[in-house]
DNA sequence: CTGAAAGCGCTTACAG
DNA sequence: CTGAAAGCGCTTACAG
């Protein structure tokens, strides 16, 4: 059942079981030029009992077409790298687009340079890299000339490639105020891994509005984006009574975070205020409902794609990205008694 | 910037710039040949300023060699596949393969007949289908001798494709009957949308856990996937005194159900137990943490891919699926009352 | 270590 | 409507 080794079947096999010249084989394939029905028949019977399939690769060679985006992102299965991807694929396969897609550590592109190679050997179109700060010497370096488009986590300005921004600097500003206007003497943060021994955008934005506003700025406690280390991050948070707000750097560990404040019986928000950022579906949900500023990855993944595609000059479908701060359930003012 | 239209520069053309010839080029790019050090330094200078690229067309082509597996998945983020692309994506790149995408609605292969047809004209080993009813006549038609492993997620037996397990159908029959041994009389469901008529196989498997349990088959509530339904369908459920015990199709929809009963004035477990299927990370995390059934989608996703290789004889990396019902804090027997 | 030749599987003018 | 020829960009024997 397996099968041999051998090559599989080609034009020209199909042609001489139909009896007709490779050429009208191909007419029947693309159906670029008219082919007699008879003819069409005998050839489609022919590539079935052959079990025919194009050669991809031959057809790429001599069309010059390339039909693959390629997509860089995460090695992570994080909410907006996900959402990213999906759209960027729905959207891809709209316009025709295979997506092929390398995960990658944005701390260590060197690593992976094979599976980048491999992407850079296929025909595509161009990249779309869905963090930006992966998109280093390196990685600049092996894209070469190849159409680019990335997307800005920040409000880093000198950008020297197409991009689309996700601004988590203003999210995480945004949030950090809301708890101080709240009347939090200071907000505390779970924050997300830092690489390269920079912060994470979000904490330096975090920090940033606390020293903007005057409030003291407490010890990080850093995650590793797991929910256990952002539930043992949330303990240690928890027991401490000077703790009354906490801003972490994603909905999920928020919600990781509420679980220990539960656990040390502590309340959310009478006790504790808690806000993410993110707003993915669960928010709204948790019981309390999450308080978190709304990034919208999925504009972010059509709209970088088109950005992508422009060159190309196809229609944009992305719309008008829908984000700011959403006030729920899990923030309040501080305790009168604190 | 965007520069023109022009054919991108070739093998010959580094040749002539080199002062070489093209197969000394080539030679330099695969590594394949001993070069000398002199010559190599000179064709390299020559790509760089160049911007050259090997052509992958032409090189899949010439070697026959087809670096990409394929992966139809879900037209969904739900945990699942999300879980089993990354773990394939991870799993292929360490073999060296790249990996490429396309999203199908199981209930409309049909629609995305050109989006198959771009993958399957590209140089690809094999394809994972991640839900084994998305491969219908149609794709099988499509696919035709081209080798494929897909993921079961029933007890199905007669499957003619290597495939692996995700048994669904145990999940639900075992948190039903859960449900069942805790003393309530019968458990409700909130069951995920069906397609083509047919019931979710983890609905069938709820309502064959009550029918041979002897309890009553309530009727059912769908969703679509989402929260906003889940929610909807939670709160009609959590109004209606009869229920004690409600199984969800999975986590999320588990989670919505959980606000809904709260939003009730009702609360988890003592009015009613609620349960859900996949163990996805937040599951332990939600308060009170969801009593569930644990699905092993990081072992299945590598395992499909690896039984998709075997045929290029690789290693086994995907170990033993770790799965099981987990009794968290959503579930306890019904109150006396009751 | 390096060059001239052939060929991978397909499509596109070019003729009829 | 159909066939014979050329060529896409690369690699692999084959000679030196």
């Amino acid at each position: 059942m397996p099968g041999g080794r051998k090559r599989p079947p080609t034009i020209a096999d199909v042609a001489r079981v139909a009896g007709v010249s490779q050429p009208t084989v191909s007419r029947v394939l693309t159906g670029n030029t008219p082919v007699r029905d008879v003819t069409k028949e005998r050839v489609r019977a022919a590539m079935k009992s052959l079990g025919y399939r194009p050669n991809g690769a031959a057809r790429a060679l001599v069309q010059g077409r390339q039909p693959i985006v390629g997509v860089i992102t995460r090695d992570t299965a994080l909410h907006g790298y996900t959402r990213m991807l999906a759209n960027i694929e729905s959207r891809a396969r709209q316009a025709g687009y295979l997506v092929a897609i390398v995960a990658l550590d944005p701390a260590d592109v060197q690593k992976a340079t094979s599976a980048l190679d491999l992407l850079l050997g296929q025909p595509i179109v161009g990249v779309v890299v869905l963090d930006y700060t992966t998109y280093d010497t390196r990685l600049k370096d092996s894209l070469g000339n190849l159409p680019v488009s990335t997307v800005i986590h920040g409000d880093q300005t000198d950008i020297d490639v197409p991009h689309v921004r996700v601004d988590d600097r203003r999210a995480a500003y945004e949030v950090t105020n809301h708890l101080l206007a709240l009347g939090h003497r200071t907000v505390h943060h779970v924050a997300a891994p830092s690489r390269s021994g920079e912060p994470h955008i979000r904490e330096a934005a975090w920090r940033q509005a606390l020293i903007d506003a005057g409030a003291p700025v407490p010890e990080v406690r850093r995650t590793d984006w797991s929910i256990k280390a952002a539930r043992e991050a949330g303990a240690a948070l928890a027991h401490d009574p000077d703790v009354t707000a906490i801003f972490c750097a994603n909905d999920e560990i928020a919600f990781a975070v509420m679980r220990s404040i539960h656990e040390a019986g502590k309340r959310v928000p009478e006790d504790i205020s808690v806000a993410g950022i993110d707003d993915e579906p669960l928010a709204a949900a948790w019981v309390p409902a999450l308080t978190t500023f709304r990034l919208d990855f999925d504009w972010a993944g059509v709209a970088a794609l088109e950005l992508l595609m422009e060159l190309d000059e196809l229609h944009s479908t992305a719309g008008t990205p829908s984000y700011g701060l959403v006030v729920r359930e899990s923030t309040a003012p501080p305790a009168p008694a604190a």
